[in-house]
DNA sequence: GCCCAGGGAATCG
DNA sequence: CGATTCCATGGG
């Protein structure tokens, strides 16, 4: 990857097969719109970017070299080899016409507490909806930053009752957004610890969370902590894994990206729509 | 009106 | 244990 300085932004090149688009817009961020003229726009760790795809480079605007290497590198990965693990995964044939389509994404770790609450609001509910309530939260709660807002902390969430949190109108869930953050404000479960526990260990320590359970912590896992062997397993992924492999887990050799899989199969699956993954098979 | 959406909690056998 | 039901809201 060369990283290079002009006036006050920064070129990325030479990263491999990479979509921004992709990456931004497949269901794993919320913040993220895309304005008439091309560029993308969204909050991230506490700051507003504003990027373009340029093709063969990405531009980060207003940003310094050393913001970008020391928070932007590892929120978009681009340091993992994206280019040995799509050919590895190739060798499924299933994942291959995947990664055709959908082989550009990258893995974002994204801040724990606001991937927390972007999974709690996604249960039982529809990708732009989530986007609309995830806005109108930082909207009320958040700071200014940059033309938006920032994502409210967890101590902010919990000096709110739920009925405080009406206008965001998230239904069932506000209930667990205020569990969370209480939870989290008071270290009863401590999110920087979950980086030094087994996967196993950090999924149970998140479902002391309500509103938590195994899918929700395994998005959790993959989208903030960066673990791209774990599968979170939707509706979508359940349709394709049963359909593709005649059962609920991808072959033997993806183990160790089974979550990379998971999220090209993902993006597959819903452009295939329901009834072309049967017609595939 | 119905069904569905990146599910999980509560309840019941 | 597994299976059912309910949960708020909005779009198709």
């Amino acid at each position: 990857m060369q990283i290079s300085k002009q006036g006050s932004d920064i070129i990325v090149s030479d990263y491999g097969f990479y979509d921004l688009a992709l990456t931004l817009d497949c269901g794993q961020a919320f913040r993220f719109s895309q304005t008439d003229n091309g560029e993308w726009v969204g909050i991230a760790l506490g700051r507003q970017l504003k990027i373009r795809d340029r093709g063969d480079s990405i531009v980060f605007y207003d940003m310094t070299e050393d913001e970008f290497k020391t928070r932007f590198i590892r929120y978009f990965d681009f340091e993992r080899d994206y280019k040995s693990i799509n050919e590895l995964l190739s060798k499924d044939s299933t994942l291959k016409s995947a990664i055709e389509v959908a082989g550009g994404i990258h893995i974002l770790r994204q801040d724990i507490w606001e991937t927390i609450c972007s999974f709690i609001i996604s249960q039982n509910n529809n990708i732009p909806r989530i986007k609309g309530i995830i806005e109108r939260l930082c909207e009320n709660f958040g700071e200014p930053c940059g033309d938006g807002f920032s994502f409210p902390t967890a101590e902010k969430i919990a000096s709110l009752s739920v009925d405080d949190l009406a206008p965001i109108r998230a239904g069932f869930r506000a209930k667990y957004l205020i569990d969370a953050s209480q939870k989290i404000s008071q270290n009863e479960v401590d999110i920087e610890k979950i980086e030094e526990m087994s996967s196993d260990d950090a999924r149970e320590e998140l479902k002391k969370i309500k509103g938590i359970g195994d899918k929700v912590a395994n998005c959790i896992l993959l989208f903030a902590f960066g673990r791209v062997d774990i599968v979170p397993i939707d509706v979508w992924i359940k349709r394709s894994l049963t359909q593709f492999y005649g059962e609920e887990k991808f072959p033997d050799f993806v183990s160790d990206y089974a979550g990379i899989a998971q999220q090209y199969l993902f993006h597959y699956a819903r452009m295939l729509g329901k009834e072309g993954i049967e017609e595939k098979k």
